[in-house]
Parts: structure tokens; C-alpha cells; sequence
DNA sequence: GATCTGACCACCG
DNA sequence: CCGGTGGCCAGAT
């Protein structure tokens, strides 16, 4: 467990229900603009029975970037329609309706 | 300690 | 719009 990855398990838990935001944001939003990449590392290897929303972050398009190997992209998505989220034909969901704006 | 890998992104050209 | 490149973090070999 780094500092790093604390700010990113930090700042993910703020995300709230029904709502989406991407690595680059997260990385950005824990002083790391171009850290995206540490991001999916670290929510990767979350610890079991944590208390991170790890499902609520996305990649740039708003589509889910999990691997479509495991099976956890199509959980990701199924999480994300039970608290509102929707996706187009292309997998991608709306920025302007279910982005995350740390702002308010 | 060099090199590769992975749930990624911004910046050119 | 598409492709290449560099940048970031942490673990594995």
C-alpha cells in the first residue's frame, strides 16, 4: 500500500452513486495529471472487501476499459446499469449526464 | 538494477 | 480521424 494508491482508493470513494469518472481524472485529481496508467494499476489490485467503488471509473470514452477476458467488464457494466448508468450502441456512456465533476 | 507488463492518457503530426 | 511516442505507478522476472 502506497500513498499513491491511498489517494486514488481516497478520491474513487468520493464518487457517488450513479455517477462515472476516468483514470486520467482520478490521477489529476490526486496530483498526478499523467499517472493514468498508476491508476488502473492500483484499482486493479484492490485489496478484497474493500470499500472502493473501483466499478465507477471508466477509461477516456467513457467506456469500460476492463479486460473482456475475465468476465469483470461485463460485472462492471451490469453494476453501473443497476445505479443508473447507460450505455449508447458503442459501449459509451454520456460525460454530460453521468460524469463525476469533483467540483460539484 | 534493467526490462517488461498492465483496468491509461495527453500530445503531436 | 488514426498512429506513434512519452509519461506515470507498482509488481514480476
Amino acid at each position: 500500500m502506497t500513498a499513491f494508491s491511498e489517494r486514488v482508493y481516497d478520491c474513487v470513494r468520493r464518487i457517488p452513486r450513479g455517477r462515472i469518472i476516468n483514470y486520467g481524472s482520478v490521477a489529476a485529481l490526486v496530483g498526478e495529471p499523467r499517472a493514468a496508467r498508476g491508476v488502473g494499476y492500483s484499482l486493479s489490485h484492490l485489496p478484497s472487501g474493500s470499500d472502493v467503488p473501483w466499478w465507477r471509473v471508466v477509461n477516456r470514452r467513457g467506456a469500460i476499459s476492463t479486460s473482456r477476458f475475465t468476465g469483470l467488464a461485463q460485472r462492471q457494466r451490469a453494476i453501473l446499469e443497476s445505479e443508473g448508468v447507460e450505455f449508447n450502441a458503442d459501449g459509451e456512456a454520456s460525460w454530460e449526464r453521468f460524469g463525476w465533476d469533483p467540483h460539484g
